[in-house]
Formats: C-alpha cells, sequence, structure tokens
RNA sequence: GGCGCGGUAGCUCAGUUGGUUAGAGCGAUCGACUCAUAAUCGAUAGGUCGGGAGUUCAAGUCUCCCCCACGCCA
C-alpha cells in the first residue's frame, strides 16, 4: 500500500465553473483518487475555493453583499455541485481560512528570513472615487495606437497592442467609471524567483516522466526572455490574507494583503490542517512534512495548462525557498482546453454548460464518461453535442447498459432471481478470463500512468469482452439444447456485472453502485484474479434486476440542449 | 513578431528508441443473432500520415523551409 496525496487545481470562488474546467482538473484528480482508493491504497484528495482577489471582491459588490459571505456562499454551491458530481475529496476546503492565513504568512515570514523577499516601491494607478488601487485590466482608455475606445490598461483588444494603463488617453475605471485616477507610489513585497532558477531548472529536468505540455510550459517561463522574473505577492487590496511576517508585522506592509496566486498554492497544504480540523482526519503533517513521514507519499497534482506555471514554478519556488521539509510535487498531470462546439467555453458570455446546468440535465455519470474518456491530454479537445449523444448513448446504453439489462432478465426469465446451479466451464469461458486478465492489466496501466483517455478506451473493451462472450456462448440458444451449461454461461455474465461494477467505479461512480447493488453484492475489493473474480457470486446468490443503468438521449434532446446553451446564459 | 502544442481514414483519436501490407472507436455498408434499452456480435472501409525538400538501405516517426488551427508571451 502507497501512500497518495492528489490535489486538484483550485476552482475560483466567483461562479460555477464549466464542463471545461471540470475536465481540466477536479474531474481526472477524482478518477485518479478513486482508483487508487480502489486499489487499496492510502489517498488524501484536497481541493478547495480559491477566494481572495478583486474579481471577488466585485462579484460581492455585483452581488450587493459583504466579500466575506459571497465568498462562504459560493463555497457552499460548489461544494454542492462538486458533490453532485461525484467529486470524492477528503476536505473542499477555502483559501481564506484562518489556517491558510496563518500558513501564508509564516511562509511570507520563512521566505524573508531566507533572504528571498524584496520590498519593490512602484507606481500603480489610484482610483479615488472607487477608494482603491486598480489593476490593470480594470483600467479602460482610449489606446494610444489605434484610437479604439475600450481599450484596457493591459492590452488593447482592437489592436492586441501591450500597454501600460498610463498609456491610455482618457483613462477610466471599469468599476466605477471615475475618470478621476491618478498615479501614485506604493511598496511591494517580491518573491526572487530567479534565485532560484537553477534549482527550478534542475528539478524540471529531472521530470523526465512528466506530460510534454507541463515541462515545455515550465522550460519556456524558466528561459524566456530574461529568464524567470521576480515575482510580486502584495498587493494593495481589502480582501486578502494581510501581509505579515510570520506572526509579526512587516513595516511599511500595513494595510496590504498578499497577492492570490501567493495564498492559492499554501490552500493545499492548509486544507490538510482544515481536513484534520474538520475531525475528518489526524495528522496532516505526515501528508506534507518530509521530516514527519511525507518522504513516502507520493504528490500529484492536476491542472488546466493555464494553471502550469505557478505549479511549476511559483509554488515550488515558495516551497524550496522555505527550505523547510515541505512536500514537494512528484508528478503534475496537465490539460489543455474543452472547446464547445467549434469555439471556446465563455464564462462571461455564457457560452457552454456549466457544472449547475450539466446536472440539471443529466446524471453526473453520463458527464463524467464522456469527459474522460474525451479527456483534453495530447491536445484541445472538441464538445459537440452530436458527438456527446453519440459517444455516451452508444458507450453507456448499448454496449454498457444494455448488458447488464439483457444478462439479468434473460437470468431470471429462464432460471429465476438466482445465480444459476450446473454446466462446466470449458474454451469460452478460458477465452473470457485470458482477454480480461490481459486487459485488466493494461487497465492498471494506463490508470497508474494517468492516460485517462487510454484508460477509458481499455474499460469500454472490457464492457465489451462480456457482449462477445454472450454472443457466442448464446444462452438463448444453449438454453434449449443443454440448461445446464446455459446456466454456467449466465452465472459467468451475472458475475461479469460485479466485476464491471469494481473496474468502472473510478469512471461512474453512481452506475458502478447500482450494479453492485443489483447483484448484491459488498464485495468491491479490487480483482487481483480474474478467475477467482469471476466466480464471487456463488451459484444461488441472489440478485435484482435493476432499471436500465443509462437512458437514451433523444435527438430532441440533443436539438434542444444545442439550442439552449449556445448562447447568452440566462 | 517570438515561442509552445497540434495538423494521421467522414468524425474523435492511437501510433515506443525511424523498419514487414499505417491502427482503434464511432458513423456508413453487408451479414449473423433475437436474451436485451430497435440493443448485441462479425465482416468490409483502400486515408498522397498538412505541403515541399533533405538525411537514410528504410520516415507518419529525424533535419530544414512553408501553410493551417489553437495557446502563451512580447
Amino acid at each position: 500500500m502507497a501512500r497518495h496525496l492528489i490535489t486538484s487545481a483550485i476552482p475560483y470562488i466567483n461562479g460555477i465553473k464549466h464542463l471545461g474546467n471540470l475536465v481540466g482538473s477536479q474531474l481526472p484528480a477524482d478518477l485518479f483518487a478513486r482508483y487508487l482508493r480502489g486499489r487499496g491504497h492510502e489517498v488524501l484528495f484536497l481541493c478547495a475555493t480559491d477566494e481572495h482577489g478583486t474579481p471577488a471582491e466585485l462579484a460581492a459588490a455585483k452581488a450587493g453583499k459583504p466579500v466575506a459571505d459571497y465568498c462562504a456562499e459560493m463555497h457552499d454551491v460548489q461544494a454542492k455541485i462538486a458533490d453532485g458530481f461525484g467529486l470524492s475529496f477528503d476536505h473542499f476546503g477555502r483559501s481564506s481560512s484562518a489556517q491558510n492565513r496563518k500558513l501564508t504568512q509564516a511562509f511570507a515570514g520563512r521566505l524573508h528570513d531566507q533572504g528571498l523577499i524584496r520590498e519593490v516601491t512602484e507606481e500603480q494607478v489610484y482610483s479615488v472615487t472607487d477608494g482603491r488601487f486598480l489593476p490593470d485590466r480594470y483600467i479602460e482608455g482610449t489606446c494610444p495606437n489605434c484610437g479604439f475606445e475600450d481599450a484596457r490598461g493591459d492590452q488593447c483588444d482592437n489592436c492586441t497592442k501591450q500597454l501600460d494603463p498610463t498609456d491610455l488617453i482618457n483613462p477610466r475605471s471599469t468599476i466605477s467609471g471615475a475618470t478621476d485616477l491618478e498615479v501614485r507610489t506604493t511598496k511591494h513585497l517580491y518573491l526572487e524567483q530567479s534565485k532560484l532558477k537553477g534549482q527550478l531548472a534542475d528539478w524540471i529536468d529531472s521530470k523526465g516522466d512528466w506530460p510534454i505540455l507541463t515541462t515545455s510550459i515550465a522550460k519556456k517561463w524558466l528561459t524566456d526572455g530574461d529568464g524567470l522574473q521576480d515575482r510580486g505577492i502584495t498587493r494593495d487590496l481589502d480582501w486578502g490574507i494581510p501581509v505579515k511576517d510570520g506572526d509579526k508585522d512587516w513595516p511599511g506592509m500595513e494595510g496590504k494583503v498578499f497577492y492570490v496566486w501567493f495564498d492559492a498554492p499554501i490552500e493545499y497544504i492548509a486544507c490538510a490542517q482544515e481536513w484534520v480540523d474538520a475531525g475528518k482526519g489526524s495528522d496532516w503533517e505526515s501528508w506534507w512534512r518530509t521530516d514527519k513521514g511525507a518522504a513516502d507519499v507520493r504528490y500529484t497534482q492536476f491542472m488546466g495548462k493555464d494553471n502550469v506555471p505557478f505549479h511549476t514554478l511559483s509554488f515550488p519556488a515558495t516551497i524550496m525557498g522555505a527550505d523547510d521539509n515541505w512536500k514537494l510535487v512528484d508528478y503534475i498531470k496537465s490539460f489543455n482546453y474543452l472547446n464547445y462546439d467549434g469555439g471556446q467555453f465563455s464564462t462571461s458570455r455564457g457560452r457552454g454548460v456549466f457544472m449547475d446546468q450539466a446536472l440539471e440535465i443529466l446524471p453526473a455519470d453520463y458527464w463524467r464518461w464522456w469527459l474522460l474518456s474525451h479527456a483534453p491530454e495530447s491536445s484541445d479537445a472538441e464538445f459537440t453535442w452530436d458527438t456527446f449523444t453519440q459517444d455516451v448513448n452508444k458507450d453507456l446504453s448499448d454496449v454498457l447498459g444494455n448488458f447488464v439489462s439483457r444478462i439479468t432478465k434473460f437470468c431470471r426469465s429462464k432460471f429465476g432471481d438466482a445465480v444459476p446451479t450446473g454446466g462446466t466451464e470449458g474454451p469460452a469461458e478460458a477465452a473470457l478470463i485470458e482477454e480480461l486478465t490481459r486487459r485488466l492489466k493494461a487497465y492498471e496501466g494506463h490508470m497508474d500512468a494517468i492516460e485517462v483517455r487510454k484508460a477509458a478506451a481499455e474499460l469500454r473493451a472490457i464492457w465489451v469482452a462480456g457482449n462477445e462472450y454472450l454472443q457466442a456462448t448464446a444462452p438463448w440458444t444453449t438454453f434449449k439444447t443443454d440448461p445446464e451449461q446455459a446456466a454456467c454461461q449466465v452465472r459467468m455474465g451475472l458475475n461479469l456485472i460485479r466485476l464491471y461494477a469494481i473496474l468502472s467505479a473510478p469512471f461512474i461512480p453512481d452506475a458502478a453502485k447500482t450494479m453492485l447493488a443489483a447483484v448484491r453484492s459488498d464485495d468491491a475489493d479490487w480483482p487481483t484474479d480474474i478467475a477467482a473474480a469471476l466466480h464471487a457470486l456463488p451459484a444461488g446468490h441472489a440478485f435484482d434486476v435493476p432499471e436500465n443503468l443509462f437512458r437514451k438521449i433523444t435527438e430532441a434532446e440533443r436539438d434542444d440542449w444545442a439550442e439552449r446553451f449556445a448562447g447568452v446564459r440566462t
């Protein structure tokens, strides 16, 4: 038994995520966690909401609520939806937790002690009306380059020229529209990542088994331009973790908070503390401190490609810089984007399917199966209603669901609601066992390597093998001349249901539960021997004929949904 | 403009360190079966492996140039 720490990139608090976000981190992380638990390993699977920063403040203001209340509410909303998708977090924490506040401040203090923090005085745009400094993207004005009137402070959307907020003509605040902007001097802390560049580069170079997407992005940031840049880790905001030097005040930093990207990854650690404080566990340090038991933990992170730089460089720089026995990540699984019907999912324009909507129209397993079997691993992938409907109907309803249906119903009609007795196994059964043994090994190999699509394809082939067996042995024909032999074939088929329940659980946990319940089994141990697993249900063991596992999606539904999710969200 | 990931059968994708007739699933066509959610199983599918040049006895698989899509950065 090994110990596995798994984290999914933590979703930002303002709003409900779409399916592209889901398949890029939380869902494959859950797949991996469920698989490892199924195989008997010790797993700590953590996720949280990322709650600090300007967007949360603005979203709260828009909702007319104090930001802390807004975050608390949205955390519950996201937790409920995550639960709806069967995301099996051991704890779903909050980056605004007391644990994270203390830990983030402690990290800053430690990094300061290690000589990796410097103070930088810089000029930023301040909005008198809003009473706050404005991040670049919250300033708009006329582009000095092309005359476009709604150019943002960081870039002109019309001519794509990169801008500095002070370049804009007639700048205004996008928060209030205020034009009484002025440039003020402010002081911030910078994490001197550049000092760790060599150490980070050596570390990345040692990870030859990481996805090329992960390492290529990391190396690019390490070497691009002047190389890895020092990074500001504080902001002039109200909503965030107050800047402190450990538990001491930080002179000159009064009223400032840590930048959200500094405290968010630290929440991975703090979340383990929250897990303990919530009474779910007893020793978070054995997962995170290499001097306290975490040396033998394998830590795997899941994230979309946009998060890779922070997880390959920024957060490791924090860990390495602290030089205090914190656990570094062992494997980073990153994903490309899932596109929606020829374009991108768009949160702002409500284009595509969002997590809450998805659960409103279909059970979680449908989404889990399709998204995972089409995970954007090697390149961007595409969601279309046509392929979604086709694939789900074929794989889940026809291949798996119908298999369960045909064998249980046939057995009931000929033998009754219990596993039948009699008959002897022959070449067909031996061939089935040989094939499943081979495929199980391949399935495990792909799951161990977190090759999500390949694992899904192998699982599907395992389902197909059951239909092939039934087709080849044809118990409905055998029954006419040799009922005993037909009983043996049916017995095999019923045992396959239990096997499929166990192997499929990481992908489609709800259906797996239904299948296991149908054969009235509570033995969900991962099979080590297929032959033995196919004899787990003895003759005489009662079972139930379940409702159809997966109803089919109709063409009318497909067309209706395609139209409903094409445009502006209501 | 620089960089990154891709561009393989109608669709979605596999293709180890270059080496026999380039693979799978879906769709399509034909056939088998009738237990089952008009489900299943089998067979067939002849794609200049984005384009061009090169290295090699041999390239989808290496080198160079170009084109296209997406993304990151300037």
